[in-house]
DNA sequence: CTCATAGTTAGACAGATGTCAAAATAAAGT
DNA sequence: ACTTTATTTTGACATCTGTCTAACTATGAG
């Protein structure tokens, strides 16, 4: 569990992750994402095998291009533990 | 919103959280949290320190002892992120 | 005032992390 | 086969992290 909140704990790998969940054809190919940060090619790279790696993220291949889509069951189970009464529920 | 997910990305601080949350009078003190980890009290310290800076426990003292508890707007808000549609609603 | 207890801070250190340039791999076009 | 484009892997490096012991601060008891 804590893999996975790692995984989003660095800026650029939230940002990756929202942008591959929120895209409107449900994946993304990496050659839409590097040219949308400040870092080089490698690291978003480096930075997307962390989410993969956390299961937030899965990927294939198609020709020359890689698509990643998101893992919502997974995300979804995150959320659910922060919004368990334990956690997140407002006190009365 | 990284550093709050990077607050939650250690084993330790995240369970410290837990049992924070999760105590019945909606707090805890930090001799009662010692105990319970591998670690010594200088390192629970420390996550705790993390923890506060992420501004997902506050405390205050009381004598003596310090006690800690969960900033549950915050925790909540971590969880309408992961629930918002754009991440974690499942794909129909 | 001194002492004991609870907790934090400081300093040191090994190991993890994020970054880049360069090399490697994959697939498609000529 | 050779080239080009897309992506990942490798190796190097500086910085950040988590841990410890030792020293410090805060509070209450005697």
């Amino acid at each position: 569990m804590a893999k996975m909140f790692k995984a989003l704990g660095d800026p650029i790998r939230l940002r990756l992750l929202s942008l591959i969940a929120a895209h409107p054809d449900g994946e993304v190919c990496v050659c839409d994402l590097t040219g949308l940060f400040d870092v080089a090619a490698p690291t978003i790279s480096y930075h997307l095998k962390h989410l993969r790696e956390a299961g937030l993220v899965d990927h294939d291949r198609r020709g020359t291009w890689v698509y990643y889509r998101p893992v919502r069951e997974r995300i979804h189970r995150l959320s659910l533990l922060l919004a368990s009464s334990d956690l997140a529920v407002p006190a009365p």
